[in-house]
RNA sequence: CGCGGGGUGGAGCAGUCCGGUAGCUCGUCAGGCUCAUAACCUGAAGGUCGUAGGUUCAAAUCCUACCCCCGCAACCA
């Protein structure tokens, strides 16, 4: 099915934190990862797309002594939830790792075994103000105290003096070499604007970075220690590696898809796989992954999400409101994607209304309807071309190379406009066109204009699977196109004249208020 | 002097790096069409580009100062 000249593409979304309630915010970061993998496997690349849960910790530990349950049965219930995120958000990921898994834990330890023998890992002590909750240390001048004598983080957990031996990694080693590849390969941390922070924390300085605890078990124990159980970035990094076979680097899947073509990652997250996890690699002799992109948060009506202020959207709650497809295109279409954005349920109606049932959705169902009365329901034979013709079928011809540009940088936002473009051009000669008009002064012209219109609606559909392929599934039913004649490469053929066509039914409706009181 | 992002027609944004007729989407108004999901197409109105200086033949774009808004102190992509 995968052309052998075609590269091997691995994308991976973070592993999510099982504790957390899965929300929008999570829900946008896979889907991001959902659709360039769909794109690339229509464009004919093998495609190895990861997500997963990050499950260990403290956290989770005392989460499950206070559910009364031991860890493992609780991380098993509570992951359930980001899988059922995946399957109610149509995710096509190829794998959902987690990281209590016997190949993940084998995985981690050998890493550790390789930072070790290349002398990467030392034995210290740790000692300062550790927040349970944060899974953080911090130092004495961030801290505030509470009235009673509480001490508190910045981020308002409780913190506790903590000493214990830990396991260190040499990362102030790496500075030089971490910048180095910042330098090298232009292209490593995107947005660019995000690569000059990740550049000036690195200048900075970088201190040895503690990499094992004492005081919890719940999580991977390091190799012929076990009184240590490693600190949560090594375990959670990992995956990545794990996912395609590691240990055993020298497997076809390992081999294949190592190193990733992008981890995809929220900003917050940025420095852990721009700073740590390339050292990590090199220092185990390992390759770093070829990008991180590190998109913006979307904003509820410009304020953050919080459960404090009670308005983190939950993606379940907007699909079940507006339909899934309308929500996985309106999110990649109204933020610049890399930049912080405001989601509304006003641009969601204006996105659901304009661009899909007025735009594309009417574009089809006008082309559709005018073929199924006056072409006997069949794709019409076409005459000769005119130079308008030729424009517009160009126009659509050319979409594919325009997306691939887009794509590569994951400038999601630009891919919709410019497909949005082919849409507008397409109504504008149904207009011109006019081939109402044509069906009694010269029905092998109106043949040929709305053989065209069929053609750039196919072109169209299945350029925009990757986005929405519930929807965009039903309108290539309507188009009679075979379930192997749907991804990209299929578009060299041309439409074949007399393929009877169902009658056809509009696949983006427009949304409705529900009532005046809204 | 804390750090960062931003202030462009009614709304949301692009343009600012590499100065040269101010652009897009939505909304508003007028017209056209009638195939289509009251959808589509055309045109118009509407901006002294936060303020004040400066550089320049020319500044939204470069320089200086200032004003204002939003994040960073909240779980979290």
């Amino acid at each position: 099915m995968a052309g052998p000249s075609k590269s091997p593409y691995y994308v991976t979304t973070p592993i999510y934190y099982v504790n957390d309630v899965p929300h929008i915010g999570h829900a946008y970061t896979t889907l991001a990862c959902d659709v360039l993998a769909r794109f690339m496997r229509l464009d004919g690349h093998q495609v190895h797309f990861l997500t997963g849960t990050d499950e260990h910790g403290q956290k989770n530990e005392k989460a499950a002594q206070a559910a009364g349950v031991d860890p493992q049965t609780f991380v098993d219930g509570v992951s359930q939830n980001f899988r059922n995120l995946a399957a109610a958000m149509n995710y096509s990921n190829d794998d959902f790792i987690r990281t209590t898994e016997p190949r993940h834990i084998k995985s981690c330890q050998e890493i550790w075994r390789r930072l070790k023998a290349n002398d990467q890992i030392y034995l210290g002590s740790y000692s300062g103000w550790y927040a349970v909750r944060d899974e953080a240390y911090y130092g004495e001048d961030e801290l505030t105290t509470d009235e009673d004598g509480t001490k508190r983080a910045p981020s308002g957990a409780e913190v506790e003096w903590v000493e214990e031996p830990s396991y260190f990694f040499k990362l102030s080693e790496w500075q030089d070499r971490l910048l180095e590849l910042y330098e090298t390969r232009p292209d490593f941390i995107l947005p660019e604007t995000r690569r000059n922070e990740m550049a000036s924390f690195v200048k900075s300085g970088l201190r040895d970075l503690s990499i094992s605890r004492t005081t919890f078990k719940w999580g991977v124990p390091v190799p012929d220690d076990p009184d240590h159980v490693m600190y949560v970035w090594i375990d959670a990094l990992t995956n990545y590696i794990t996912a395609v076979g590691f240990p055993d680097d020298s497997c076809e899947s390992y081999q294949r898809y190592w190193p990733a073509d992008l981890h995809m990652v929220g900003k917050d997250i940025l420095r852990f796989h721009t700073v740590y996890w390339p050292a990590f690699l090199m220092g185990a002799g390992l390759e770093p992954p070829k990008r991180v992109f590190g998109h913006g948060w979307l904003l509820n009506r410009g304020e953050k999400m919080s459960k404090s202020l009670g308005n983190v959207m939950r993606a379940e709650d907007l699909v079940a409101r507006y339909g899934l497809d309308q929500v996985r295109y309106y999110l990649l279409r109204e933020v610049p994607f890399g930049a912080d954005g405001y989601i509304s349920h006003e641009t969601m109606v204006g996105r659901i209304n304009s661009d899909l049932a007025n735009d594309f959705g009417n574009l089809a169902q006008r082309v559709l309807s005018m073929v199924h009365k006056n072409c006997a329901a069949q794709v019409p034979e076409p005459g000769p071309f005119t130079e308008a013709d030729q424009a517009l079928l160009d126009q659509a011809g050319g979409l594919l190379d325009v997306l691939r540009g887009h794509y590569r940088e994951q400038a999601f936002h630009k891919a919709l406009e410019a497909t949005w473009e082919v849409v507008s051009a397409a109504n504008r000669y149904v207009d011109d066109q006019a081939p109402w008009a044509l069906r009694k002064q010269d029905p092998a012209r109106m043949a040929t204009v709305l053989y065209v219109l069929a053609s750039v609606v196919r072109s169209l559909a299945v350029l925009t699977q990757p986005v929405m392929p519930g929807a965009i599934g039903r309108l290539m039913d309507q188009l009679a196109m075979p379930d192997d004649a749907r991804d990209f490469a299929a578009l060299d053929t041309p439409l074949a004249a007399g393929t009877p066509l169902p009658k056809p039914q509009g696949v983006f409706p427009r949304f409705q208020e529900e009532d005046a009181a809204e």
